[in-house]
DNA sequence: TACCACGGTTCGATGAATGAACTAACATGG
DNA sequence: CCATGTTAGTTCATTCATCGAACCGTGGTA
């Protein structure tokens, strides 16, 4: 979709946007990001995409700056990616069409809840704290598991994800 | 992506939210009907989409009752695909992506500019009206072109765009 | 030396997107 | 009555993306 096959000719900012980050798996690659995955394996292991996709993913959000490509250890080279703060920022559109699939396409109640760490009341559907009344970015807020969460997944994140878990802190 | 070749095993409400509105164009489609586009060839002017794909996404939306379509008129008979309460509630996640691609993938300041309609104040990134303090649904918006508004397009929701409008108002 | 882990790339088969052409229902003008 | 136009589609051949399995290369480790 980024390459050549975009939505050209649309003076919107959305369309920019999807161009970037509106391609099949691109949006679930940034929400692990957010849970603390930066490992090929993990992101592999915990979205069952194709290598070949997850490869080009990882590229191209590299490449419009939403992740960096970073070398965490020599001997073997190993690189992980990481959320730059223009990733980060994509914190509160990720909740909000989470929480709209949410409130509108069934299931067993919330299966994640989101906690402001400074304070621990619970996050609205834009990341406000009900009780600093400022909106919250993901560096600050704690994942706990909600009452709709199923465990059928024994992947790194999907264990980390049944512990209250801080959003970013690296998942292994 | 919504036949068979789905997200299924991603214990996540984002990922079954993608399911619905993460196809290619899906989204784009959502924006036009929240800009008052309701017709089928006014859609197809303004995105540049392929028929067949229009087509196939207008009938998505309305098996997931993002829309519904409604006969207007019966001679000749003609309907109309109109936002339904649960597609209405996309405008927060839809503002939140937009403004984060006006944000961070540059651009000539913003293209439009979201005002709260009863009380004239200008919305923020996740549409809260900073004199009410609430967030704000789409009912409630007029959008005016921003300075960074270019009108290279004269099909009938460019047109308007050009014009302050009410959201959700029909363009035709 | 053999084997394993990790992070990829390559490849054939399948499925979706594209754009142009075609269809169908009805209206209008002469 | 016929030609033309408008709207909302469908059909079709080509191109492109995705899928899943197999393969590759680097560097440990037994």
């Amino acid at each position: 979709m980024a390459l050549g096959k975009n939505y050209e000719g649309q003076d919107c900012s959305l369309a920019r946007a999807l161009e970037v980050i509106g391609e099949r798996w691109t949006l679930l690659v940034v929400r692990d990001a957010m849970y603390g995955v930066r490992r090929y394996g993990d992101f592999l292991a915990h979205l069952d995409i194709p290598r070949a996709v997850l490869s080009q993913r990882l590229g191209a959000l590299v490449e419009v700056g939403v992740l960096v490509k970073s070398r965490y250890q020599d001997n073997p080279p190993r690189d992980e990616y990481v959320l730059t703060a223009v990733g980060r920022e994509l914190w509160v559109p990720l909740l909000a069409l989470s929480q709209w699939g949410e409130r509108n396409l069934g299931g067993a109640g919330p299966r994640r809840l989101f906690h402001h760490v400074t304070c621990g009341a619970r996050l609205d559907p834009v990341s406000r704290c009900p009780s600093c009344g400022t909106v919250v970015g993901v560096e600050e807020i704690e994942v706990r598991p909600g009452p709709g969460l199923e465990h059928n997944r024994d992947d790194p994140v999907s264990m980390v994800l049944r512990e209250p878990h801080r959003m970013l802190a690296p998942v292994s």
